[in-house]
DNA sequence: TAAACGCGGAGTACTATAGTCCGCGTTATG
DNA sequence: CATAACGCGGACTATAGTACTCCGCGTTTA
């Protein structure tokens, strides 16, 4: 019944930053703390996007999420699918075949095929999953670079390799104990 | 957020047996009972209907509600946003301006005009209202009648009818007490 | 070998949905 | 003219979903 919730938003936005770091793995810890979200949450969200072939998962040290494919094969219907698991916009409750004048058994008439309303509902979910389904991870990530300045991409790179330094000094800072 | 619940399925239905009834009366209880749904739950979402100008109540014994206008001009975007209170499908936490490189103050260009992501949802809800404002009570109404048998119609009169007959036979009931 | 990874399950706080109950003022009708 | 049938609104409840957190397991790599 419900749809799109802060999930895909957090989803998207971290989707784009793989796109960005061209297939150097990024874990989900850093992808949280980057976009100052909660890391406990976004981890419940990359396994949906791994099993649905979105994204590909390396364990370890050094591992994180990379892209499965291409984000020109990527299109926003996967990915709104994959984390909100095709939920449909409206759930027909078949109010139909509870007329009073049938008395508790709805004639074949009345109750074959789909409700003419329900049909209506499933015309307006198709216009918008066409719509999604039209729009690309490459699209979007290109829109976005378009509005920042060329420094940006390096400043990010900068950022990342600044947390792994620190995590260096910290087992450094650890070891003479 | 959220959208379509059973509120939406439980008035259209309704709205439709006001365009078989045709300017005469329906009480909100009778609708309920004809369909097999809760009145008290029905009466919350008709007095919507009616502030949105879809629906016209009349107080008193014979009451009830009947359409405002022809149904050839409600349409199905109308009604959702009479019921539903006009939600967004998809709300944006504003994410991108919390990226740590940003360090709390982020620039104008990251937060200006609406998230490329956002955009892409808002052609998407866009979508949807589109083929929700196409659609018209007359038109589904007219394909629902082409389902039902001509006798149909008359039943339903039938069944209203037998309702206010049997009130007063309680009534004659509780007189002579 | 320990710290950094992904993965899954359990648990919590908050909010929305679906539905109930009651009482008010109005209005036809016997 | 009383009463039963109307619409309207507020308060209430129960269930479910959302947005999180916490913890522990197995893997990897420096
Ligand atoms: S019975 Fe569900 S929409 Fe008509
Ligand atoms: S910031 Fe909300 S969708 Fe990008």
């Amino acid at each position: 019944m419900a749809q799109m919730t802060t999930s895909v938003e957090y989803g998207i936005h971290c989707l784009l930053w793989l796109v960005v770091a061209d297939d150097t793995p990024l874990s989900s810890r850093d992808l949280a703390e980057l976009q100052g979200i909660s890391p406990s949450f976004l981890a419940k969200i990359f396994p949906k996007l791994e099993k649905a072939g979105i994204v590909h998962a390396t364990g370890g040290v050094r591992g994180g999420y990379r892209l499965a494919r291409a984000p020109e094969k990527i299109s926003f219907l996967e990915i709104v699918d994959a984390i909100e698991g095709r939920k449909p916009l409206f759930d027909c409750q078949e109010i139909r075949g509870r007329c009073a004048v049938f008395g508790g058994k709805p004639p074949a008439w009345a109750t074959g095929g789909v409700c003419s309303i329900h049909a209506v509902m499933l015309r307006a979910e198709k216009s918008m999953r066409d719509t999604l389904a039209a729009e690309t991870l490459a699209g979007v990530a290109k829109s976005v670079g378009r509005k920042a300045p060329a420094a940006f991409p390096h400043d990010i790179r900068a950022w990342l390799e600044a947390r792994v330094s620190k995590r260096g000094a910290a087992r450094k800072r650890a070891a003479p104990s």
